[in-house]
RNA sequence: GGCAGGUUGCCCGAGUGGCCAAAGGGAGCGGUCUGUAAAACCGUCGGCAAUGCCUACGUAGGUUCGAACCCUACACCUGCCA
């Protein structure tokens, strides 16, 4: 008995599109599902509560942020990651994967989801600094706190989110960018399945060890950029990577992903995947992404963008995004999104939302991930809904209709 | 009443003869953000018929080829001494 499981529902005709349930030790999630993302084991502005009332039926934070500051040993003393932030519900951690990323080579647009201007490895990587570097072994990260030198290798992750305790975790993958060239994106796919391997081992053996501990489900993550032949050989080998009859609870598609040929990559993934196993996007959250990918078949998602977005002004509504802090908003006594049923709309206009970030209070960035946390949760729960009514293209075509019509 | 310092663009504040329509901040205006190094970042920021012209560095006048910068007077502000 495990705690953690996936049953498939309804599917979408002739695509590879399904609503579900994941049951966890923490609780079911239906799926498709947007996971709100609390990196340091906080969704930033927003209380727990708010975070439970706008809909959201999951967290996911990052081992590599709560590894550094308070440390894996507080977090397990205090009983876990849920238990430590006051989230009853489910709870997913990143593995630092992206990290070594966006600490790496990373810069801004580096997730650019185009190809336009493909460049050379070491081009990457000029005029920043690294704070990450990787080997076949694992990453040499330099804190960004106080430049303290840490090592992470697919064990230690391991060992982090065992001790985080989140209900599902993510075996340390190396996060490449569509920049990298397509020999770099070769070894790596490599090196992010030899480090699934020894993943699956450590979670293996450390799920032995803590067998006082809830069950934690531990998901492959799927490399392999832009190209078919990667993503799908990444995705085929994970999927039958089998360590003393330990699997994957699950798959995460991550990366590189090209915005024009989302749903065609994630696509090929999960016709590669097995089909009894839940399928997380790893940092995906703009409507049409939505769309594209749960019709491909992706059942879980996570993003900072609708927070992020939230706290720099800019919110969703389903007629498109818009910025708040814009003068044409100071006289506007109406709500954010007519007819939205979040807290912020239900009792605050947009002239007040504009006026709090003008004055530059907290109350500001509070309301306004509400909204769009809210804003990205009911979607995904209305696709899931229209699929299992069966009206999924009649849906997306009325919403994205209308939403890319400013 | 005496002595000293000060008055710069919407605000604060550099600048003490030409490279100054004037550094830098802030405000204003616009934009960006996809497994969070983000309550961050980028652009713009006197006017116009605009490779130039006009207006502008308390006010008025002067020196100079040339002044925000030097001189004179006046106005106001600040500190110290009476």
């Amino acid at each position: 008995m495990t705690g953690f499981g996936f049953t498939v529902r309804s599917r979408l005709a002739g695509r590879q599109g399904r609503t579900g349930v994941i049951t966890t030790p923490h609780g079911d999630i239906e799926t498709p599902a947007f996971v709100v993302v609390g990196t340091k084991a906080t969704v930033k502005a927003v209380l727990p509560q708010s975070v439970a009332e706008l809909g959201a039926q999951a967290v996911l934070a990052n081992a590599y942020h709560l590894f550094l500051q308070p440390g894996p040993d507080i977090v397990d003393e205090a009983g876990g990651l849920g238990a430590f932030m006051g989230w009853a519900g489910p709870t997913f951690t990143d593995s630092g994967g992206f990290q070594v990323m966006s600490l790496g080579v990373g810069f801004k647009k580096v997730l650019a989801m185009d190809t336009a201007g493909l460049a050379d490895d070491d081009v990457i990587a000029a005029g920043r600094t690294r704070l990450a570097k990787v080997d076949d072994d694992g990453v040499t990260f330099r804190s960004f706190l106080n430049g303290d030198v840490h090592r992470f290798t697919p064990e230690v992750s391991m060992r982090i989110q065992h001790q985080l305790g989140a209900d599902v975790i993510f075996a340390f993958d190396e996060c490449t960018t569509l920049l990298n060239t397509r020999r770099y994106q070769e070894a790596s796919v490599e090196r992010t399945h030899a480090w699934a391997r020894r993943c699956l081992a450590a979670h293996r053996a450390l799920t032995r060890e803590r067998s006082h501990r809830p069950y934690q489900a531990l998901f492959g993550v799927v490399q392999g950029a832009q190209y078919e032949d990667l993503r799908r050989q990444a995705a085929r080998d994970l999927a039958a990577l089998d360590v003393d009859g330990q699997r994957f609870d699950g798959y995460g598609i991550g990366g590189a992903l090209e915005k024009a040929n989302l749903g065609t990559i994630v696509g090929w993934v999960c016709e590669e995947l097995p089909d009894d196993r839940p399928r997380h996007l790893l940092g995906i959250s703009e409507p049409e992404d939505f769309f594209a990918a749960v019709e491909a078949g992706a059942d879980t998602f996570d993003c900072v963008n609708p927070s992020r977005v939230a706290r720099n002004g800019a919110l969703y509504t389903r007629d498109g995004r818009f910025n708040v802090v814009t003068a044409a908003n100071r006289r506007s006594y109406e709500p954010v999104e007519a007819g939205c049923d979040c807290y912020t709309c239900a009792r605050y206009t947009r002239a007040y939302l504009h006026h709090l970030f003008k004055a530059k209070e907290m109350l500001a960035a509070t309301l306004a991930t509400i909204h769009n946390e809210r804003f990205t949760v009911r979607l995904v729960d209305d696709i899931r809904a229209a699929i299992d009514q069966g009206r999924f293209d009649e849906f997306r075509d009325s919403f994205l209709g209308r939403y890319a019509r400013r």
